[in-house]
DNA sequence: CGACCCTTTGAAAGGAATCAACTTATGTGG
DNA sequence: CCACATAAGTTGATTCCTTTCAAAGGGTCG
C-alpha cells in the first residue's frame, strides 16, 4: 500500500545524514530528490528474505525492524535490529544476495528508494557516497557490538549493555522523552537478540528493575542509574560513532 | 621496518578485487597506480588500538590477523580473523575512530596505502567505488556470521561452522592444498573467536577428529568429510558472497 | 637440556536452558 | 461491556552444557 509522500518523512533521511557529515547545498537538493515509496508493514511480517535480490533499500520512518537468519531446529538468530531512520538493507546496494532476511517487529512505516537512484546520487556526490557507505559501516559497527554482548558478557551484563545501546541509538534518532524511551520489543525478540532464552531474559530484566537501574513496562523503558548500566554491561559507545 | 615492493605482492589486492568485479583497464592502472608501504610484524602485535584515527589502512600479504575488544577482565573478544588478501581496517577509511583494535595472530606480512589514495581512487572510479565498498560489506557478512555461530550455535557446532568458513575463504583466496589448509591458529584464538574457553575448543576438536570430519595438527587442517562438518555447523556460504 | 608455550585430561561448580504451569495483558465478538 | 481466546510475562524445579580449576604431557627453541 503506497501512501502520501509527507516531507516530514523524508526530512528523516536528511536528519541522519546531516547528523554525520556537512552537506552542501547541492546534495541536500540531490537527497531531496529522490523519490520514496511508502509502504506500511504489521508486525512480525518479513519483507526481504534470504536469497532475494532487492533492487530498492528502505528507510525506517516508523517502527522497529530485525536482521534475521533462521536456523534449522526453527530457532533464529537476531543479527540487528533497526529504528527509525536506520537503513537496514542498505547493503543490498552492493551485495546482489541477502544473506539473511529482514522482518518488521513492531507495525512499522518503510520508505523505499530505487538502487539505481542511489547508485546515481553516489556517482554524483561524493560526500553522500561516504555518507551511505559510511552508514553500511556503522551498522557493521553494530555487529561487533553483538559479538561482543554473545561471546564475552552473561546474560544480565548482555541486557544492561543492550539497552544502554538502545538509549544511545534513540537518543541519537531523537526519539527519546529525557531518560525514557519506547522500545516495542517483547522478551522473546530480545532473547533471541542477545542469544538468551525468554526466560532468561525475564529473570535479568526483574534483576534490573530489583537493581533500580531502569524500570520497563510494555516496551516503555526508562533508565534510572546510567552510570550503573554502563558500568554493568561494560558499554563503550565509541562503536556508535555518534561523534566523529 | 618497510621492505622491498614486489609485484606479485601488489597482484594479492588485483586478484581479489577481480574476483567480485569486472575491473576495466583504467581500473586496474588506478590500482596499479597506489603506492604501498610494506611492513612486517611478529605474532601477537597490536598494531592498531582502539581510539587511534588511521591515516592509512592495509592489506594483509601473508599472515592472520584479528580484530579484537578488551574486557574489564583482561578477556578479549576476537570478532574476526583476516587472511592473505583482506583488509581489515579498511573501514578506517571512513569511520574515523578505531572502536576496536587489530593485532597480528601469526607473523604477518601487511602492505599499508595511505587513506587519501584510497579517497582519490574511490572518487576517480565509481567500480573501485563499489568495490572497495563491497569489501566492508562482506566483512560486516563475516560478523553476522559470528553472530550467528557465537548466539545459537552449541560449542561443537560453532567449531565446525568456523572450519567451513576458514575453508572457503582459504579457496577463495587460493591458498589451500587440496582439502588441506594451513590455519595459524591456538586453541585460544580459537576460544576467544568463538566464545569458548580453551578447554572446550580441545575437547570439541578431538571430537571432531573422532568423528573423522578432519584431522588437524599444527595448525595443518584437512577436511575429511566436508558435507557433515557443513551440516554440523548449519554452514551456509551465501554470506562470503563469492559468487555474486 | 631446560624454559616456555600449547595441548590434553580429569573433576567439580555454575549459569542458563528447558519443561511446565500459572498469571497477567491484549483483543475480539456476542 | 463482559466472556472467551490468544499473546506476553512470570515463577519454580530440574537438567545440561561449558566453564573453571588444577595438573600433566608434548613440542619447540635458545
Amino acid at each position: 500500500m503506497v501512501v502520501s509522500v509527507g516531507i516530514k518523512q523524508q526530512e528523516v533521511l536528511l536528519d541522519r545524514l546531516s547528523f554525520i557529515q556537512n552537506l552542501k547545498q547541492a546534495d541536500i537538493e540531490l537527497l531531496r530528490g529522490l523519490s520514496w515509496d511508502f509502504q506500511e508493514f504489521p508486525a512480525q511480517h518479513v519483507f526481504v528474505e534470504v536469497g532475494d535480490r532487492p533492487t530498492r533499500s528502505c528507510l525506517i520512518i516508523e517502527g522497529v525492524t530485525c536482521r534475521i537468519t533462521d536456523l534449522q531446529n526453527g530457532e533464529r538468530q537476531i543479527h540487528a535490529l533497526h529504528i527509525p531512520g536506520d537503513m537496514p538493507d542498505l547493503l543490498s546496494l552492493h551485495l546482489k544476495v541477502m544473506d539473511h532476511s529482514l522482518a518488521t517487529v513492531s507495525h512499522c512505516r518503510l520508505a523505499y528508494v530505487k538502487h539505481a537512484q542511489l547508485q546515481d546520487l553516489c556517482e554524483r556526490s561524493p560526500t553522500l557516497n561516504v555518507a551511505f557507505w559510511r552508514e553500511t559501516l556503522i551498522d557493521a559497527a553494530l555487529g561487533r557490538a553483538s559479538n561482543l554482548r554473545l561471546g564475552e558478557l552473561s546474560a544480565k551484563e548482555r541486557l544492561a549493555h543492550f539497552v544502554c545501546e538502545m538509549r544511545c541509538r534513540y537518543e541519537a534518532a531523537q526519539i527519546t522523552d529525557g531518560s525514557t524511551f519506547f522500545l516495542p520489543l517483547t522478551q522473546e525478540i530480545i532473547g533471541e537478540f542477545l542469544g538468551l532464552s525468554t526466560v532468561s531474559v525475564n529473570r535479568c530484566l526483574q534483576e534490573l528493575r530489583g537493581d533500580e537501574l531502569l524500570r520497563s513496562e510494555r516496551g516503555i523503558t526508562t533508565i534510572l542509574n546510567w552510570s550503573a548500566l554502563v558500568a554493568l554491561g561494560q558499554f563503550d559507545p565509541t562503536y556508535l560513532h555518534l561523534n566523529d
